[in-house]
DNA sequence: AATGAATGAGCATTCATTCAT
DNA sequence: TATGAATGAATGCTCATTCAT
């Protein structure tokens, strides 16, 4: 049996994909257990392979759920920042920054679980991702409500980190609760709601 | 050598101050390296006591924690029960709704550390909690709601129980910044801004 | 309340009454659950005393099991010599031993499990076991058969050692097998069985 | 440098060769300190291998304790009805149980310390031993005391159940009689003894 | 004598990680 | 690269025993 060529992309290919299979399958298991309950040996044979190959792409479980947090938010703010790019109205941005938020959780309930539960499982953990991807988020939200106060359509009281926190807290409930709840509901649609309020709330007059 | 007298407070005292000595103990182990990194004899050792004793008063190291949420959340829910009562305004209601939440967690950090960050670890414990005393609070703020647009002062178009999560989803995100801040400041404040924009998006005209 | 006066037998009867009480809980406790399985507390428990009482009359838990076997011989052997003096006839002694090896044991079930199963769970105690009050009675039966080979009853070729084992032994047996049968039978009357073949052998003619 | 070839013995080796290790071991270390008083780390560190490799092979503690009366009782019994095979008279059947019974116990010290002591520590143990293999032997004895009063050198009016437990329990006496004395002897050389009184009986004549 | 709360040594089992093949 | 057998550190919980009252 021929092994795979070594040069260019097809061995890359495998590389990738299996780094792939390997954090596919953790979001899986670190949806269904969590990431405590959850085995290497689980991911393992969720992806279907041997337990020893994981620490060929990962150095330690604990890496595993940074990778995927890292290349979530890493995916997720590249394309935002590529969609934002072509809006310029504040309000716009900040409706499509909903919509997006909620669409992308709500089209991956295990990354969603992952997201919501997991990562806030451990102080350590969301300090690092504060200082990571997530402050870059709430920066972006922050620097379009600047705009928008600057713009004369945001109360200019209000100040602008505190009510990117309040958005992104209003969100990020929606998502939760999504995630918990018994009941099967699209997610995306809570984004009108949510800024119905917090739009009329940040509006000046 | 007259022994304690067995009616009231001075025998129940050395238990319930034992039981209370082992909470607290939990409470600031848990927040200082989480639940799943805590061992049962750093909670011991924190109260003072051998590790077995831990087993006199909890049936396990998971009942411990939730002991902890139990035990604040029928605290907290009593005592905000008495204070509304007293309060017919529902913009009053919430505005004291949001004040105590604040003040409530950010008069203890590590009771907030282990509500917002041990609560979120595991799915598990998230929808028990949910089912359990999270649920009445979510309800009491939704009921308000409703009063508030019965009364004319909020828009009805807006489903109370939507605005119920924004609102707490907004207070939650104040917490858990706060938190996770490496800077000390107070939270209480914060209630103000949250309301601002809450009221103003909630107001009807 | 008056306290049990010191002096004489009925302070003594108190104390003998509680030691009797531990050691009757103690033989019922490990019949059900084994010694190893069985707590000192359960046995206060079933005693109806606090747990440290136990500590007022026996030194251990070991020393409980051990107690039960040097009392349960101790009688045993003193009744049986008593009964035994008044016969001459190294046949009806033989006899007499054997139904009274199977009347006490088939009297207390409870008895019989622990003598025929804890006795057994450790070579340490067997050991020690056999050198005590066991010893004693393999002899009582050595001797007799010697008795009957020098009356010329028995056959003089048998190791009476041996014979006293194996005599010993078929016994045990019965009793082994009655403990563990799920059926309820009496056990005196295989006292008949075992000597006819002790006696007679299983050769026709 | 050649793998292993995977067929047949040098594969299957290693892992028979482990488990065998691990249950030679525990037969030791079983013998030598009890059943409850022995450690897995014990038999793990008896076996020259790392405690948790122990769990690779069996699921519990006690798994290995009934491993090692299942393979042995499978053992005694497939070689038991092979050589009884070749023997048509019920004397010498029986004789030959015997001298198979004491022969095997008696190779091996501590098999048969596991047999005659651990087995009997518990009455859970023993019931479920009693029905697996131990019910086939005496059932094997039984039959052939059948045989032997169908073929009239038994006598008929003994009931074979009762003469089969006699047997084994004198040959069983035999053993835990060798097991505990301190001083060494050869043990099969007792069958004569035990047949002849079984087949005999005592008295003279 | 009696109590029972407190102690803390002890142990089976798990599982992330390694490494010889 | 891939395997998976082997490792061994780590820990929740039990329970015999003590001792202040």
């Amino acid at each position: 049996m021929p092994k795979p060529a070594r040069n260019g992309s097809a061995a890359r290919a495998v590389v990738t994909d299996k780094r792939e299979a390997i954090l596919r399958a953790a979001i899986k298991v670190f949806a269904g257990k969590g990431y405590f309950n959850s085995k290497v040996s689980d991911i393992a044979g969720e992806a279907g392979i041997a337990d020893g190959t994981v620490y060929l792409y990962f150095k330690s479980k604990d890496e595993i759920l940074h990778s995927i947090f890292d290349r979530a938010m890493a995916e997720f703010i590249a394309e935002g920042k590529k969609e934002l790019a072509e809006i310029a109205d504040p309000v716009g941005k900040l409706t499509r920054i909903a919509e997006m938020h909620l669409e992308r959780l709500g089209a991956d309930r295990d990354m969603a679980i992952v997201f919501q539960v997991e990562l806030r499982g451990s102080t350590k953990f969301m300090q690092e991702f504060s200082a990571a991807g997530f402050g870059e988020y709430l920066d972006i939200i922050r620097k379009t409500i600047e705009d928008g106060q600057n713009a004369g359509v945001f109360r200019k009281e209000i100040k602008p980190v505190v009510a990117a926190k309040i958005l992104y807290g209003a969100l990020d409930e929606m998502v939760t609760n999504w995630v918990l709840s018994k009941k099967a509901y699209p997610l995306p649609p809570m984004a009108g709601e949510v800024l119905s309020i917090f739009f009329g709330g940040m509006s000046s007059k």
